[in-house]
Formats: C-alpha cells, structure tokens, sequence
DNA sequence: CTGATATATTCGCATATGCGCATACAACGA
DNA sequence: TCGTTGTATGCGCATATGCGAATATATCAG
C-alpha cells in the first residue's frame, strides 16, 4: 500500500476534523486554556451536547484532551501548536471570494495570534452576557 | 456579524477543500510545476472526470487555476505556499492512531519538502507504469 | 442510603452534503 | 466531420449535520 495515499488519507482525516466552523473555534477558545463543556458551549452559542460531539471529533483526532474534574470535564489542545498552524492557514483564504474583509481577516489573526488571553475567572453558571470580542 | 465566526466559517471551507486524499494529493502533484488533466489522472489512477472534479474544487477554492493552451487545460497551484503549509500538517497526524508508521510519514515528509521534481518528460499517451514512488 | 440536581454524553431521526460512477455534452484540432 | 480532451449532469449510496429526548455520571441534601 502507497506511503504516500496513506499519509495523504490522514492528512484529509485531519483536515475534515477541522472542517467545521464550531470545530475551529473550539480550538480558537482552547489557546488560551482549558474550558469545562459548560463554558465552551456558552462562549460559542451552542448547546452542551452538540458542545460534546464536536469535542468528541476533536478529541477522536488528537487535537483535544479531556481531564474530568467531578461533574466537570475540562478540555485542553493535545497539540497546542495547531492553533498557530490554522492561523497559517489564513494566509490562503484571503484571497478567496470577496466575503470576507481583508481586516477583518487581520483582526482575527491579531487575536489567534496574541497570547493566549488566561480564561475569565467567571463562574460557569452565568448563562449570559459573558464578555466576548465577537 | 461576527467577525471571528464568518473568518472560521471560511477557513472551514479551505479545510473541506483538503479534506479528501485525492485533492491532497493533487496538490502533491502541482508543486513540481502544472500539469494537465490527463496527466494527473493517470498519475494518481483516476478517471479525467473525477480529476476534472476535483480540480473544480480546488479551483473554487482559489488553490489551483488554470492555463487553456488548445485542447489541454493546465493547472497549477494558485497559492505554492499551500504545499509546505500540508507538510507542516504531519505533525499534528504522527500522534493519530498507530494507523501509519512515522518512518512512511517521515518519508513522504521528505518528499514533500524536497525541490520539487521537474515534470517527467512522460507522454500523456502512457497510461500505465509511469514511474512513481509510491 | 435515597432522591434531587447539575453536568455531559449518547441515541434516534430527518435533512443535507460528499462521493463514486456512468454518461452525456462541449471545445478543440486534424 | 471525426477523434481527443475536458467538463457537466444525474443517480445511488454513504456519511455529516442539527436537534430533541433519553441516558449516564457525579455531587449534594436529607
């Protein structure tokens, strides 16, 4: 069996584990640490299960961890450096359709590419208004 | 509309783009120079119609374009960068699985980073047994 | 220990999208 | 016109998605 079909087959497993908007900014939010189910799925106008399948993607891919915490299963990037890759990744839509603004482009790679803001000491039961520079 | 969700919403689809190993693979192909349908089909074992498929979504994607020169379309990569950017990829996959031996990810590694080789002066007419390193 | 609550995952189902194939169609050169 | 080259279309199938309900699992009160 051709190497280069097989590497090629998991390089499209990887790309397909990213090719969902909510699977990318799962990872977005993960740069800057861990986040519970809860949080994520707050930060992300997501319900908790649909939360838990994309993570369950993620994590069939190696791209998150889990580490339970009592009730709380907390998430983190396995690879954080992947972060910084899709970040790269920018670089090839910039020239695609007119949808998107050139500085918006630069906007969001600004902040992917700052470090990583540390969560927000909010408490996870806030079910709103939680800060966000959407 | 938020910025940081229409940029993933974007970037989702450059990933749908690669999420197959046939697209990757031509893309392989492109980065030693253009190539024409027929070409790349027989080099990757597939009918022009798919090739031809394939090619329309990398094209849509901004990934290829396309030289008519008579009857032969010639593609070639839009974007060379995207190539190396691939490459950079096989770090995330080394940990997936058990499914590939790092020796063959190592390997194609290194043919994909090397120089790329110069189109082989084959004939089109040649539809089988071109060399490959496969 | 029992029951109630918070948290997360899994299941079933309807819809949409991607894939592979065959075939029809279009463009071009001889 | 005729063969070559490439693209577009339609069909059957598999998989992904989105959503709500049902099901774990852990914590806590009593």
């Amino acid at each position: 069996m051709p190497a280069r079909y097989l590497v090629a087959r998991e390089l499209a497993e990887l790309f397909k584990a990213l090719a969902h908007p909510d699977r990318i900014r799962i990872v977005e939010e993960l740069r800057s640490g861990e986040r519970d189910v809860n949080a994520l799925a707050i930060a992300l106008k997501m319900t908790p299960a649909r939360t838990s399948q994309y993570l369950a993607v993620l994590r069939l891919n190696r791209l998150v961890e889990e580490r339970r915490d009592g009730r709380h299963h907390f998430y983190f990037l396995e690879q954080p450096d992947v972060a910084q890759w899709i970040v790269t990744g920018l670089t090839f839509i910039e020239r695609r359709f007119n949808a998107i603004d050139p500085a918006q482009i630069a906007s969001v790679r600004a902040i992917w590419s700052a470090p990583a803001d540390p969560p927000t000491s909010d408490r996870t039961e806030e079910t709103s208004s939680s800060p966000q520079k959407d």
